[in-house]
RNA sequence: AGGGCUAUCGCCAAGCGGUAAGGCACAGCACUUUGACUGCUGCAUUCGCUGGUUCGAAUCCAGCUAGCCCUGCCA
């Protein structure tokens, strides 16, 4: 797709701000803080900030906002620059971490305690909370601040150097206990935790608040703007002030847009936890998720999120994107450029009684019609054949043009065949139809140039590669609703279907490729890269129209 | 209720005083070796509401209304 035309209010605001040298480079960064997985959310953030570099040939930094090793694990960290480097986002070679800068920002804490503009304080967290007042009463004044700078830097130098428990003493920058907005009424802004950190191990007992290390984090890094989500607004006042107060000579700016969220999908931490515990998803990279991880194991492509999250546009007006916008990236960006093989679904036998018993062949087909580069291979065919249950009526309604008794239809890529009838099951379930082919047809065009309003795909039953599969559908289903009435999440244990016989071609079912799909009518199947290698490979469907489906591997 | 922010088609979203872009979704037609794809067509006399300013307003002003965020020693 061709770039957007119109500019988002950010392209503004940094047009703006290089056009009247309040910077002469654009420098914007990815911070997140190590405690979870990446999600399509974040994507949107990725993908700005690096895009917003690119745009403006500047540079992207990747940063890991490590500042609470309360809440932070290792583990997080390998997982979230994968997913970086997955989508694309280049920080070359500038990652880093909020905990390497934990020694100028002790000293930008002594800087301001100079200033006069910190204080330690002794008040108790519940204290704080009391003193801090509510929306609509102003605070008071801690007892503590009016303590001399020399007893600050003193007891700072304390804390620092492990004299106090958890919770004992805070830093506390001195604004105004009378602020309308709370973030700024003396906010805590360095806390004693004795804890060992995923990165300083136990060379600190204090860490720094998040509205007192961003912005030096930016500053440092020389950030010039740091794009956050809306949420942070009323902490854009006590940004300002902090690298005010510090006189950084080139202070960045901060911009906030709106977070990504999508209809009928969970993306709470705590729901998705509660799937997991209960079964109902098998782990945040489950493909009925929206974590990057699940996005890319359903086969969804760096390049779909990124169109997606470009077709969303950004804004600072709350909303909820369309499932649909999701499905018609990835069809769009796969439709070119996966292969398309044969999958049946929901088989039924088709017996073509003129054709040699016991004879078979290769046929030649493209592997995507629409993209030659793809080349082409050899499909076998033979006298039985599984189509889909559904390709053919007995008694069809109007405009049914696929097979039913006496219509002519197109086998894709082998032969016109015409229905004869059909055999039935005991139950009156249809266990067979037959049809015959005509031989000059080869390819699917007939020499006399008489067309077919149906073409319908195929597999040849003695080579077919049976896989069972279960069908899903997402996690949340509309109609079905996500969250009950009184706001708890609803877990719908009957979103499963099991899919016994798929029939798949021997190119399709040899799997061990991602890039496998098969278009099948409105939708297309992809192998789950996770478990190509798997006797029985798994499926995802995306059907185009209404909803989505995974087939996980089945146990 | 104190502060901050947002309101333009079912869902996103341009627009920044000169008479409503675009995408998704949806509908119709055409085309088609999958009813997909592709192409064409249609889809806001109206911009949360009410007043005001103006020759002229979605755009400026005033007053309402609705929604989101903020009282962590989380980010």
């Amino acid at each position: 797709m061709s770039e957007t035309e119109s500019k988002n209010f950010i392209e503004t605001i940094i047009e703006k701000d290089l056009a009247e040298g309040v910077y002469d480079t654009v420098h914007t960064r990815f911070p997140p803080e190590p405690n979870g997985y990446l999600h399509i959310g974040h994507a949107k953030s990725i993908l700005l900030n690096y895009g917003l570099a690119q745009k403006y040939h500047g540079k992207f930094n990747m940063r890991f906002d490590d500042t609470n090793p309360t809440k932070e694990d290792i583990e997080f960290v390998e997982s979230i620059k994968e997913d970086i480097q997955w989508l694309g986002a280049d920080w070359e070679d500038r990652l880093f971490f909020a905990s390497d800068y934990f020694g100028q920002m002790y000293e930008a804490a002594v800087k301001l305690i100079r200033k006069g503009k910190a204080y330690v304080s002794d008040l108790t967290a519940e204290q704080i909370k009391e003193y801090r007042g509510s929306l609509t009463q102003p605070g008071r004044e801690d007892p503590s601040s009016g303590r001399s700078v020399e007893e600050n830097l003193r007891l700072f130098q304390e804390m620092k150097d492990g004299k106090y428990g958890d919770g004992e003493k805070v830093l506390r920058a001195r604004i105004d206990m009378a602020s309308p907005n709370i973030n700024m009424r003396d906010p805590v802004i360095y806390r004693v935790a004795h804890m060992s950190h995923h990165n300083t191990g136990d060379q600190w007992c204090i860490y720094p608040m998040y509205d007192f290390a961003h912005p030096i984090e930016d500053a440092i890094e020389g950030i010039t703007h740091s794009i956050c989500t809306l949420e942070f607004e009323d902490h854009r006042p006590l940004y300002d002030w902090v690298v005010r107060e510090l006189e950084y000579p080139h202070p960045p700016k901060q911009i906030e847009f709106a977070k990504l969220y999508l209809k009928n999908v969970v993306t709470g931490k705590r729901y998705i936890k509660k799937l997991v515990q209960e079964g109902i998803v098998d782990g945040w990279d489950d493909p009925r998720l929206v974590s990057i991880a699940a996005l890319r194991r359903r086969g969804f492509t760096p390049e779909s999120i990124k169109m997606f999250v470009e077709m969303c546009g950004v804004s600072k007006a709350n909303s909820i994107a369309d499932y649909a916008a999701l499905e018609y990236c990835i069809r769009e960006d796969l439709k070119a450029k996966a292969p398309r093989y044969m999958a049946v679904l929901d088989p039924v036998k088709l017996i073509i009684d003129n054709y040699p018993e016991g004879q078979t062949q290769m046929l030649t087909m493209p592997n995507n019609p629409e993209n030659e580069a793809l080349g082409s291979r050899q499909t076998p065919f033979g006298r039985e054949l599984y189509i889909e249950r559904e390709d053919f009526m007995e008694e069809p309604p109007k405009k049914y043009f696929r097979l039913f008794p006496g219509n002519e239809v197109r086998l894709m890529g082998a032969y016109l065949v015409t229905c004869t009838g059909c055999v039935k099951d005991a139950q009156g379930r249809v266990s067979e139809v037959h049809c015959t082919y005509d031989p000059a047809s080869e390819g699917g065009s007939s020499p006399d140039g008489r067309k077919v309003k149906g073409t319908i795909h195929w597999v040849a039953a003695a080579s077919a590669v049976k896989a069972q599969v279960r069908l899903y559908e997402n996690i949340i289903d509309e109609e079905k609703g996500v969250y009950n009435e009184d706001g708890s999440l609803n877990l719908n244990p009957h979103s499963l279907t099991v899919k016994d016989n798929c029939m798949l071609e021997p190119a399709f079912a040899g799997a061990g490729a991602y890039d496998r799909f098969q278009f099948v009518r409105q939708g297309f199947f992809s192998v789950d890269p996770r478990d190509s290698t798997a006797e029985l490979p798994v499926f995802n469907r995306i059907v185009s129209l209404k909803s989505s489906f995974v087939l996980p591997k089945e146990s």
